[in-house]
RNA sequence: GCGGAUGUGGCGGAAUUGGUAGACGCGCUAGACUUAGGAUCUAGUUCCUUCGGGAGUGUGGGUUCGAGUCCCUUCAUCCGCACCA
């Protein structure tokens, strides 16, 4: 009776492909359920032991629910455009899709060695022309797309309407105002540059320290012709739409810190002498009357007005600082404030007080206005600069809560107070505000109002998020459907000549100065029209994020040549009820998607405003590492265990254990393909989730895996036993256990609470092993519970027990709860707050009978003297507490 | 600095509404079976103990008959963002 795994295994995996035990139909008449993993990029190294963490998670849910009779979606892809292949062929000369096709055969094999139950037929992959032409559908539809901020929806461009004084101004003019008002849009931008990869960046893959994330080298400005798409649009219904996500409330947050809307106020400051104004955006418009200078950024348009005779050398001097500041030293943590007067003054319009206006680089030019109202009296950065340069410090808030010596030092402007407190001198009796005596939101209020009536100003609301840099200068991405013509003009390719593919190539390199490599296939780039018009096609191709965007929509009708999916089954299967992955994904990946899916939405492409219901993050695994005394990581093959420590195998040094991220250097990398090998994958699905709650960061141990292996194995070797059978009535006791681990297991599955409901499993076979015979009927109900998690091991005993159908298709055992409901209950007894004894009891006593019971049990007594206690509580079916 | 999370045995981790802290597994100890075992099975395993008990869920306090769980305080670690006006 020994567990052969590899037969089983082998047996199993062929069956259900022959099979097509997993095939999914769109069979509307049933409840379905949609369980989506991220699908992986198909890199050369294979997979590693974290991508089956989710997809065993996703892959028991997807058992689970069709068990409990829903139509599951459970689908697998590859996101498979990306840099490492087109690396490779800059390298070897090896054509990409040669690369990825291998990588995803290789992926597939791992994956399906897992036994993953993946429809297959569904398999979607971003390179493939029937995919990528419905990518650059959707970007066609993006291009088309305007922003009605009164709707706070996306409309087709044609129901754009062109103001008056446009038309007036002619052709050019109007198509300059659609050009501002799609969604996609073709304009000059400073970009992110990396010289090592030769590619554009978008903000988000370039680093805090100003590196790219890919390759660690520092990245560029520069100036590039790219497609943008203007996400900031979406802005306020991709923040709206995360209130009503079951997401984790890290992820939400994040995104909308990324969105990072700010409410407050925009103000324009008279500049002296000038008739020009400079605006401000600040969200504490009720300080105005603290502000005592201003700021503006390097880079802002106005600067060289506001620059006089007498401070040109000194801007220019800090302006080209700046700009080579940006460039090289952003990884510089010292903050120390610099900055440069501009001998420009501006009047503070609250009390028409004369103010400096400085060029300084703490102010961004990428947000607000570019420029801001100092008020040092209450702002950190603020204060800052001002002690720097000796400016004025103006305190208008009588601190709440600080003590004495700190409210004198804020009330005579030689601290900085950024807390709530009463306002002082904020009237003026010249403009006629007066907010001393009002409360925050009041002060905030009547300022806005005062500002409006006056046209000084008005509520404004600010967002972080930036225009989406949507192009790269890369060969293996999708192409733009896109034609720039000699006359200027750019079109866009009709729907029927889509996909537009990619052309072969001889060499893949970038261009040094930004030229993508499609600009060397000549004769692919250049296009006549019919009327001899020359034009050249776009040669930037999307970035990676563009396949995953939507590729959830494509795994519903993979198939379709005729359109994306078919309306009936998108609105059959969307939402996606459940969406498993890591939590780098936390921002970019899903943010874009949502924006997309919604443009969609307002479209009337899908009929959800967001695409992933439930999303669930697993937690990294890590593996343990050694390091030295000093920090130094000493790689796992020189480490050896001597009495419990650990020591350098060379030089015999004591080193610490540490759990760290798995790493080629610390040779601390587990391949799953190893773990199937020697222990199976039943046992390495079992032990990824026994590991500990699916979101939590957790090490890898190795002898973790024997534990679960061993369970596997004395489930096999008493449940595949025919001697281990017995017919009649089943003990009762097993009867308990089994409807208590049916009940658990299916609330733990849809709680995503793995490691307990296996817990629960070992429990119940521990139990009937000691017992050592069942019923048929328990073991069947048993191995049902355990398919979802051991599938092969499972069908392999499900066989034996005499079915002929698959474990899959059975359905979910149902649980009894008479069977376990108990008559008595052994009741803890605590004397004032501490277990002494425990006593059973009937569940049905009166409580002055378990009173008297209680009380007179020896171990009371000894407590209580015999004497009647203080307290006596009684919580039914739970616990008796005595206070004496 | 801001936001999110987490602190429980030698280790991974359990503990619906406050109700027996340490389930389950690893490791360890002892025993059985074995030529042998790093196989399997059985028993034990939070710590201290004068064997009556006592202490115990990062720290200090509070509420309660009763707190890992609720409230306040403080420390540590991880993740994300960060000169965002």
């Amino acid at each position: 009776m020994e567990y052969k795994f590899k037969e089983i295994e082998k047996r199993w995996q062929d069956y259900w492909e022959e099979n097509k035990t997993f095939r999914t139909e769109d069979d509307y008449t049933r409840p379905k359920f949609y369980v989506l993993d991220m699908f992986p990029y198909p890199s050369g190294s294979g997979l590693h032991v974290g991508h089956p963490e989710g997809y065993t998670a996703t892959d028991i849910v997807a058992r689970y629910k069709r068990m409990k009779g829903f139509n599951v979606l459970h689908p697998m892809g590859w996101d498979a455009f990306g840099l490492p292949a087109e690396q490779y062929a800059i390298e070897t000369g090896t054509h990409p899709s040669v690369t990825t096709q291998n990588n995803c055969e290789n992926f597939r094999r791992q994956i399906k060695a897992l036994g993953l139950g993946y429809d297959w037929d569904r398999e979607v992959n971003t390179t493939d022309r029937g995919y990528f032409k419905w990518t650059q559908w959707i970007f066609i539809r993006l291009y088309n797309t305007w922003f009605d901020e009164k709707q706070q929806k996306g409309r087709p461009i044609e129901e754009l309407e062109i103001p008056e004084h446009i038309s007036k101004e002619g052709k050019e003019s109007v198509q300059n105002f659609i050009a501002d008002h799609r969604l996609a849009y073709y304009d000059d931008a400073q970009v992110w540059w990396c010289p090592h990869c030769r590619i554009v960046c978008s903000n988000e893959e370039v680093l805090n320290d100003g590196t790219h994330e890919k390759c660690g080298s520092l990245v560029e400005r520069k100036n590039l012709k790219q497609w943008m798409l203007r996400i900031p649009h979406y802005a306020e219904r991709l923040l709206e739409g995360l209130d009503g996500l079951d997401w984790p409330e890290g992820v939400k947050d994040m995104q909308r810190n990324w969105i990072g809307r700010s409410t407050g106020a925009e103000v324009e400051f008279q500049i002296e002498g000038s008739g020009q104004s400079l605006r401000i955006f600040t969200t504490r418009p009720d300080t105005l009357f603290g502000a005592t200078y201003m700021v503006v950024s390097p880079e802002h348009l106005l600067l060289e007005a506001l620059t006089t005779d007498d401070q040109k050398d000194q801007v220019d001097k800090y302006v080209a600082q700046a700009r080579l500041k940006s460039e090289l030293d952003r990884s510089d943590l010292s903050r120390e404030k610099t900055g440069v007067f501009t001998g420009s003054y501006a009047i503070n319009p609250v009390n028409n007080q004369q103010i400096p206006i400085w060029v300084a680089d703490y102010v961004l030019m990428g947000y607000g206005t570019g420029a801001i109202m100092a008020v040092p009296g209450h702002d950190t950065r603020d204060f800052e600069f001002a002690t720097a340069f000796s400016l004025p410090i103006l305190c208008i808030m009588n601190p709440h809560g600080a003590d004495e010596e700190l409210r004198t030092l804020v009330l005579a402007g030689k601290a900085c107070w950024t807390e709530d407190g009463t306002y002082v001198n904020s009237v003026h009796a010249g403009t006629g505000l007066d907010i001393n005596n009002l409360s925050k939101e009041q002060g905030i209020a009547r300022t806005i109002e005062w500002l409006q009536e006056r046209g000084l100003g008005k509520s404004a609301i600010n967002y972080k998020i930036r225009d989406w840099l949507f192009s790269r200068q890369r060969y293996w991405g999708e192409p733009f459907p896109v034609i720039h013509w000699e006359d200027g003009e750019i079109t866009l390719l009709e729907d029927a000549d889509l996909p537009l593919e990619l052309p072969a190539l001889e060499r893949y390199e970038p261009g040094s100065h930004g030229e993508s490599p499609l600009a060397n296939a000549t004769s692919w780039l250049i296009v006549n029209d019919s009327k001899g018009r020359k034009g050249r096609r776009e040669t930037n191709t999307m970035p990676q994020w563009a396949g995953s965007c939507w590729y959830y929509l494509r795994y519903i009708d993979p198939d379709n040549d005729q359109e994306p999916f078919s309306k009936i089954k998108e609105n059959y299967w969307m939402p996606v009820d459940l969406y498993v992955g890591g939590a780098e994904h936390a921002v970019l990946h899903l943010l874009y998607s949502r924006f997309w899916h919604k443009v969609l939405y307002d479209l009337g492409i899908v009929s959800t405003d967001e695409p992933y219901n439930k999303l669930f993050n697993q937690g990294m695994i890590l593996a343990f590492a050694y390091e030295s005394k000093t920090g130094a990581k000493v790689p796992s093959d020189l480490v050896e265990e001597r009495d419990g420590s650990y020591v350098h195998t060379e030089t015999g040094e004591p080193l610490n254990q540490i759990v760290a991220k798995m790493s080629k250097s610390l040779k601390n990398v587990v391949n799953p393909d190893d773990v199937v090998a020697i222990y199976g994958a039943d046992s390495l699905r079992l032990y990824e989730m026994f590991l500990g709650p699916l979101d939590a960061v957790k090490p890898w141990v190795e002898n973790g895996v024997k534990g679960v292996y061993n369970f596997l194995n004395r489930v096999y070797k008493f449940f595949a036993d025919p001697t281990h059978y017995f017919t009649g009535d089943e003990d009762p006791e097993v009867l308990k256990s089994l409807h208590g681990t049916i009940k658990k297991v299916g609330g733990d599955i849809e709680a995503l609470h793995f490691n307990t409901s296996i817990s629960q499993m070992m429990i119940f076979t521990n139990l009937c092993i000691k017992k050592g015979k069942v019923t048929p009927e328990t073991a069947e109900a048993f191995i049902r519970v355990l398919g979802p998690f051991a599938p092969h091991l499972s069908e392999e005993i499900w066989q034996q027990l005499k079915n002929q159908s698959s474990i899959a298709e059975a359905s979910w055992p149902i649980y009894d709860e008479s069977f376990l409901q108990e008559d008595t209950h052994e009741y803890p007894v605590m004397i004032n707050g501490k277990l002494r004894f425990k006593i059973v009891l009937l569940i049905n006593l009166e409580s002055e009978e378990i009173r008297k019971q209680v009380l007179q049990h020896e171990t009371a007594v000894k407590w209580t003297g015999g004497a009647d206690p203080k307290r006596f509580i009684h919580v039914p079916s739970k616990i008796i507490n005595i206070v004496v």
